[in-house]
RNA sequence: GGCGCAGUAGUUCAGCUGGUUAGAAUGCCAGCCUGUCACGCUGGAGGUCGAGGGUUCGAGCCCCUUCUGCGUCGCCA
């Protein structure tokens, strides 16, 4: 049974009926949430975006309407036409609880099966099942506020862009893959077999193009893609707040910047940010907190102790420092209560991130620790005066080269601020991350890659030392970190064809595949680049650490799961032999005898 | 590619040291019920214990392989 909704026409939606409605007659249509059947009373909850609504049977409606009533089940389409009354019985839990529906027209749109899950807020629910079921998980109120909030910080990106002169440009999908960066996702030509549009990883070639061509000031709300594994807050494809702006400093793009976050802040949670957000060089970042993208949440920070650690016969120490690394401390407050199966679990932390062990001493009157038998009462002492650690407190040690100590030490620290209750999830943190090395090294290419990307600009100090010192060349890049998270990153870039030759140069690039990767942008800065520079912001990450959300899936409407598939649609999934013939595709079984699994081949 | 966690009724889970016919809650179905809102009461149906193999007199439980989902390292300029 399908009726149909002609004659009605919905006059309000669910949720947002109140005592003041009370007397009106009022056309609803939305999903039972829930039908109670009490005999001669049938109460339906009817759920829409806005929220649920009682609608009330009473033995006085007709035969017609009670009988249909007593068919409704869960996740039914109704439409109802009856008249706003007070309720005898409210119900304080509801927005709509004072009032409920006397219905005088009850129409089945739409039946409905049982659903798989129940559509609740609280997300028990199995998340492979609800990503099967995205459409039914998708009508949870949780989702809709998710949704609803994205949509906000959208609106407010394009009204307060567009209030600074930003003009919001589209950039092509289909482009050219390029070498550096992440994989591509390749889309083959079917007019030029053999070849290969990539999807864009961002647009940041064509958002620079549209400076030199004049623009100004671009933004887009654009969707990216990488085709690199998945993790809770990265999805193959994401949508980035992408801006850029013309004849401009890194202070330009950070003001601006702050000023949409500000906005965003006030817009969507009634929060005032305070302005300007504090800065932080990289250097002091890894030194602090042992992380490019520092939770500023609470302290623990990472303490030099190499001073000591020269003094202290034990080898570990002195072969790290003599193998030009370090030794460094994060003291625990209250850390002398782990016990030793929890101090050794954040040993494992360390171990994770490529630290050969973790030290860790309690400076108590009867010391404990994992290397007392090297220390000396002065030398623990020493340790406790110079880390400011107390009897409670738990001493924990890395020595190793810059990045692993700081990379373990930087991990540990947020494990331990997890365990000891330190982050309220209420609290929000921003801070910038400046002055980024230019390069990275890499030791499976045996070459210095681009931290950032290879349009970065050097910082001027830096320019003279950029052949002789790749390490020590820092650039005008710059993060905006929210709670330990990266939102987004950006920086000035060149503008001036012979330093880009230089960089392209220092990554290796020969002349030749310069121009072949990146002629179009060279030859377009022959003619006349005005400094730009720009940035973007991870909108689903925003939306994530917004709603609290612990995956950025819970605030993208229909996300891939780990292995980039889509349960609901099961994409990616063969095609027919007719069109990878048309695109001048072979396919191609596996060695391995699993059909299932077949590599492409070019013909 | 590595490491870790999980997979038992539609759903969420329990299931002891390997031992009878695998349980609970909820949902679903039927009947009753005039103020429910986690409605209530009575009754009922519902299971390839993710899959395959092995050990055993006997496997949800032990072993091997594999699939799926999650977290994470690598990776993500």
């Amino acid at each position: 049974m399908s009726e149909s909704i002609v004659g009605l026409k919905r006059t309000d939606m669910c949720g947002t009926l109140r005592e003041g409605d009370v007397g009106r007659e009022v056309v609803l249509m939305g999903w039972c949430h829930k039908a109670r059947d009490l005999g001669g009373l049938t109460f339906i909850t009817l759920r829409d975006r806005s929220g649920e609504v009682q609608l009330v049977i009473t033995p006085d409606s007709s035969e017609d309407i009670r009988t249909k009533a007593s068919k409704v089940r869960s996740e039914f389409v109704l439409a109802a036409k009856g008249k706003v009354q007070k309720r005898s019985a409210p119900n304080e839990k509801m927005p709509t609880g004072m009032i409920e529906i006397a219905v005088v027209d009850l129409r089945i749109i739409s039946e409905s099966e049982t659903p798989p899950f129940y559509i609740e807020d609280d997300d028990t629910a199995n998340e492979a099942l609800r990503l099967k079921y995205r459409y039914l998980d998708l009508r949870r109120p949780v989702m809709q506020n998710n949704m609803i909030l994205r949509h906000k910080i959208a609106k407010s990106a394009r009204d307060y862009f567009d209030e600074k002169g930003f003009l919001e440009i589209e950039t092509p999908m289909l482009g050219k893959s390029t070498p550096e960066g992440a994989r591509d996702y390749l889309v083959p030509s079917r007019v030029k077999n053999g070849s290969f549009f990539a999807l864009p990883q961002s647009p940041q070639l064509y958002k620079q193009l549209l400076m030199l061509a004049g623009y100004d000031r671009y933004m887009q709300i654009a969707r990216c893609f990488r085709d690199e594994d998945l993790r809770a807050d990265r999805q193959p494809e994401f949508t980035q707040m992408d801006l850029e702006m013309s004849f401009v400093d890194c202070d330009d793009i950070m003001g601006v910047t702050e000023g949409f976050v500000a906005r965003v802040f006030k817009d969507v949670l009634d929060i005032d940010i305070e302005l300007p957000i504090r800065r932080i060089t990289w250097q002091e970042a890894m030194e602090r907190y042992g992380s490019d993208k520092p939770d500023l949440r609470f302290g623990m920070e990472l303490q030099d102790i190499s001073d000591w650690a020269s003094t202290v016969d034990f080898v570990v120490f002195k072969n790290a420092l003599e193998d030009k690394g370090l030794v460094k401390a994060v003291v625990i407050k209250g850390g002398a209560a782990f016990s030793r199966k929890e101090i050794d679990a954040l040993g494992e932390v360390c171990k994770t991130y490529k630290a050969k062990g973790m030290a860790w001493i309690v400076p108590a009157e009867q010391p404990r620790g994992s290397f007392l038998k090297f220390l000396k009462p002065e030398d623990i002492e020493a340790l406790a005066q110079k880390t400011g650690a107390g009897a409670d407190d738990l001493i924990c040690i890395v020595a190793d080269k810059f990045k692993v100590v700081h990379d373990s030490l930087g991990q540990l620290r947020i494990a331990a601020a997890n365990k000891l209750g330190l982050i309220k999830k209420d609290d929000f943190k921003l801070c910038w991350v400046t002055e980024f090395p230019m390069f990275e090294w890499s030791e499976e290419e045996g070459r210095f890659m681009a931290m950032h990307h290879p349009f970065t600009c050097p910082m001027d100090e830096d320019l003279d030392h950029l052949e002789a010192d790749q390490g020590k060349v820092r650039s005008k890049a710059y993060d905006i970190v929210l709670n330990g998270c990266e939102l987004g990153g950006g920086s000035i870039r060149i503008h001036d064809r012979d330093l880009q030759m230089r960089i392209f140069k220092l990554l290796g690039f020969t002349a030749e595949a310069a121009q072949e990767q990146f002629g179009f942008l060279l030859d377009a800065f022959k003619y006349g680049v005005p400094p730009h520079g720009g940035l973007a912001i991870g909108l689903d990450r925003f939306v994530m650490l917004l709603t609290g959300a612990g995956s950025i899936r819970e605030v993208i409407a229909f996300p891939k799961v780990q292995n980039s598939s889509d349960l609901m649609t099961d994409a990616p999934a063969p095609v027919s032999e007719a069109q990878l013939e048309e695109l001048g595709i072979g396919v191609s079984s596996s060695s391995d005898g699993n059909n299932d699994d077949e590599n492409l081949v070019m013909d």
